[in-house]
DNA sequence: TAGTGTAATGAGACACTTTAACAATAATTA
DNA sequence: TAATTATTGTTAAAGTGTCTCATTACACTA
């Protein structure tokens, strides 16, 4: 059986809003889907721009809350000066784990995810729309680099 | 037992690091440690000043990520275009449950936090320096506003 | 005490990210 | 067709955080 495509998805979500799917915003978005990489507003102009499509990046930021909003692109942290996001749509829920040295990131499952969101609802009476669980550490090869300074 | 006192840590770690305690970081300390309020630069800024006292922001800017390093502070979020932080030490470790609508903010504990920490060190051999779980929801006031709407 | 080197400060300039304003354009509706 | 609305790129603006620099404070030595 198919999935709907991210594309379908934001047809049916734009068409709920009133809006327009556009060429520019089909553009934008097939560039943020043919990876899963984590991602930023800059460095996805630049990609876009070197490959000739000539969007402005204005556009770019005016798609982001639209695509989190249909539930198709996350933010996933905010580090030098910028926030990064990643597309989640079609992929397992998943957190990060960074090393504060060499900047690396392993992503891994929350087993104990189901349990924590029925205890907040239960306790907070939350309704809850997403979660991030972020851990920092250093990744063996900088601990191994460390011990020998 | 007396616990060691906040100047107490960050003289230390000043001392260790070859760095100078200073009244301006001193006063600055005071203000953190002043209340367990989540703050940001700007208002700390402000606040100060409303007292009278006289600090650059730059002096806060740089003082933050000694903080950070001695353990006394942590960044909690990054919300409306700036990092917000709380100061951990003498506290309990705890997560943040924030409504998207309001913005209020509840505290909760992760009891699954040391099963995870133990499954990351094995499985990736990364040395832990901290974690942030930060869940997203509807606080029970907002679900109720909006299903009158 | 005088001299030297290092660190810290405040002020302002700067770089950078993100948002807003605007006029022009395209799509939609009446 | 005319009117309305959404979208775009460009440019300007807002806002955050960093850097530079001249000055000051401190620690150490001669
Ligand atoms: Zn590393
Ligand atoms: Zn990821
Ligand atoms: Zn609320
Ligand atoms: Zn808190």
């Amino acid at each position: 059986m198919n999935q709907e495509s991210e594309l379908q998805i934001f047809r049916k979500y734009l068409q709920k809003k009133g809006l327009r799917y556009t060429p520019e915003r089909e553009q934008i978005i097939k560039e943020i889907f043919l990876t899963h990489d984590h991602f930023d507003v800059d460095t996805l102009y630049l990609r876009m721009r070197q490959k000739g499509l000539q969007i402005s990046k204005a556009s770019i930021y005016r798609l982001i809350p639209l695509l989190i909003e249909a539930g198709l692109i996350e933010e996933v942290f905010f580090e030098d000066g910028h926030m990064h996001y990643e597309y989640i749509y079609g992929h397992e829920p998943h957190c990060h784990l960074r090393c504060i040295s060499c900047k690396r990131i392993e992503e891994f499952r929350d087993p104990h995810w189901p349990d924590m969101e029925k205890m907040l609802k239960e306790k907070f009476g939350y309704e809850i729309t997403n979660y991030k669980l972020e851990v920092q550490g250093l990744c063996p090869a900088c601990k191994e680099k460390q011990k020998k300074e």
